[in-house]
RNA sequence: GGCGAUAUCGUCUAGGGGUUAGGACAUGUGGUUCUCAACCACAGAACCGGGGUUCGAAUCCCCGUAUCGCUACCA
């Protein structure tokens, strides 16, 4: 039977990179073995969760490329897919465990508890609920029920132990002793996260349960629900945290946390995914660099490493370059067409006519950007005829007296070497070089300068050939 | 405090009773070179600590320690 695995995320914030590395798994672990991803929205805390970072969640795992096949847009047959619309089946499961005695209605105001609780702690001593609503007699709960009493419901936890195999860590054993009635429905009638997920993980045939770490600790009671409501437990695979350089759990300080920045600072979502997937997997062997299909095929559970990772933004630039490196010059024109039309260097016949010329120039200028938003900058020269000089280089390799001289002789050749191309550029230059007893470099520093503004470039002769003979003649005569 | 998970170069990791403990990022040095990248070569850099089992432990066991997580009418 295939598998049937979901990403849950709460909508409280953006697609944080944690959660969008839980996704990528869920997402490899159904493609690789054809099953079914599912995505479900857990908003039941409405005082945090908000329509607009729903939006935004669903934006960054399609700049990802994670595709779902059930759920919010696309539909399916366990809908709908946001839990706030499916709390009418949260209630008639919590109802059904109260009727079997799994479950109990807890009339005590939680402030009350609360305060109990900080005493009991203050004083240094554990405190779980004491089960005082357990001795309710039944027609006193008939009565406050019937008077509309608000009121929580608590999982009833028998004694024993609870175990599941998890398919990254092994055995997991719990003593119940050590958890606490909690609640499954609050008083304000809406389920907790535990009931919740639950029943939906039910209803909706999930097979694999492919997490966080921090849900360890909360999967025995889950699997209590489970087995209460006699359905069938699925496997679970957590996974480990990311966290920030100093260890910590991964915030803010750390700098970008949310996909969408990535996106905004130009990384490519091939990039992302490649760098997120080796974080706490490994695919076996010495490969470093994926394509999606090539994750999908090499995807396992059982690859998925056991201790935290640190979020290292020096690997995740690495990955950047190799896979902007990767990308063909039509794709890369695609991707920075929005940052050329705002520089005002964008117009169809790239596309058509240059095509193959603004191929050659992407070619020179992949290997040197990190991130797609260094590219389109980095074109000026041959895209526009309005340089910015660089005011340290034109000193440094024009102010120099003797220059001019050298640079009308050069503008000679230039006008009229017969072959404008870089070897015969190069072998022109050369020899001019030699015949005024001067070093090649200086002529090759001069012209960059003066036909870039900038005191680095790709290969110089590379440079002029693509510039081209005209352009690149009216910018010698006009150094600064 | 209780419970749980984890522990190999700075970072991501491979390996796993006898290995020169491997790779990648980062770092350093050198090469190439017209600059900057890219590229190539080389270098430094690790098995958390203590016991035990064993001829032999980084690997197995126990005890610590550290980190992270859970311990809510958050998810």
């Amino acid at each position: 039977m295939p598998p049937r695995v979901r990403f849950a995320p709460s909508p409280t914030g953006y697609l944080h990179v944690g959660g969008a590395r839980t996704a990528l798994f869920n997402w490899l672990y159904a493609r690789r073995h054809g099953g079914t991803f599912i995505l479900r929205i857990e908003d039941t805390d409405m005082e945090r969760s908000s329509t607009d970072m729903v939006t935004a969640i669903f934006d960054s795992m399609t700049w990802l490329g994670l595709d779902w096949d059930e759920g919010p847009r696309v539909g399916g047959p366990h809908g709908p897919y946001f839990q706030t619309e499916r709390l009418d089946k949260y209630r008639a499961a919590a109802d059904a465990l109260v009727a079997s005695a799994h479950a109990y209605r807890c009339f005590c105001k939680p402030d009350d508890l609360k305060a109990e609780r900080a005493a009991a702690e203050a004083a240094g001593q554990t405190w779980n609920y004491d089960r005082r609503c357990t001795r309710l007699a039944p027609d006193d709960i008939a009565r406050r029920v019937a008077a509309r009493e608000s009121h929580a419901v608590r999982f009833l936890v028998p004694a024993g132990i609870t175990a599941f195999d998890d398919l990254v860590h092994g055995r997991i054993e719990f003593d119940n002793a050590n958890i606490e009635d909690f609640v499954i429905i609050r008083s304000d009638t809406y389920p907790t996260y535990h009931l919740s997920v639950v029943v939906d993980d039910v209803e909706m045939q999930i097979t694999e349960v492919v997490r966080g770490d921090d849900h360890i600790s909360n999967t025995p009671k889950q699997v209590l629900l489970y087995v209460a409501m006699g359905a069938a437990v699925p496997k679970f695979a957590h996974v480990p945290l990311i966290m920030g350089p100093d260890k910590k759990r991964l915030s803010k300080r750390h700098g970008a946390t949310s996909v969408g920045e990535y996106e905004t600072q130009g990384y490519l979502p091939e990039a992302m995914v490649n760098f997120l997937a080796l974080l706490g997997w490994n695919p076996g062997g010495d490969q470093e660099v994926f394509s999606r299909q090539e994750l999908i095929d090499r995807f396992t559970l059982e690859g998925i490493s056991g201790g935290n990772a640190v979020f290292n933004p020096d690997k995740l630039d690495w990955f950047n370059q190799q896979h902007i490196m990767r990308l063909p010059a039509d794709d890369v024109l695609r991707r920075i067409r929005p940052d050329l039309e705002a520089l005002g260097w964008w117009s169809d016949d790239l596309l058509s006519t240059r095509a193959d010329w603004i191929a050659r120039v992407l070619a020179l200028i992949k290997p040197r950007a990190k991130n797609l938003s260094e590219i389109a900058p980095q074109m000026r020269a041959f895209l526009s005829d309005n340089l910015v000089f660089d005011d340290a280089a034109v000193k440094k390799h024009l102010s120099d007296p003797s220059v001019p001289a050298h640079l009308q002789a050069w503008i000679a050749v230039l006008e009229t070497t017969p072959s404008f191309d870089a070897a015969s550029l190069e072998a022109a230059l050369r020899a001019l070089a030699e015949a005024r007893g001067i070093k090649p470099g200086v002529l090759i520093h001069a012209t960059r300068v003066a036909v870039t503004g900038q005191g680095n470039s790709p290969g110089l002769f590379e440079v002029l050939e693509l510039v081209g003979r005209d352009r690149v003649i009216a910018r010698m005569h006009l150094p600064a």
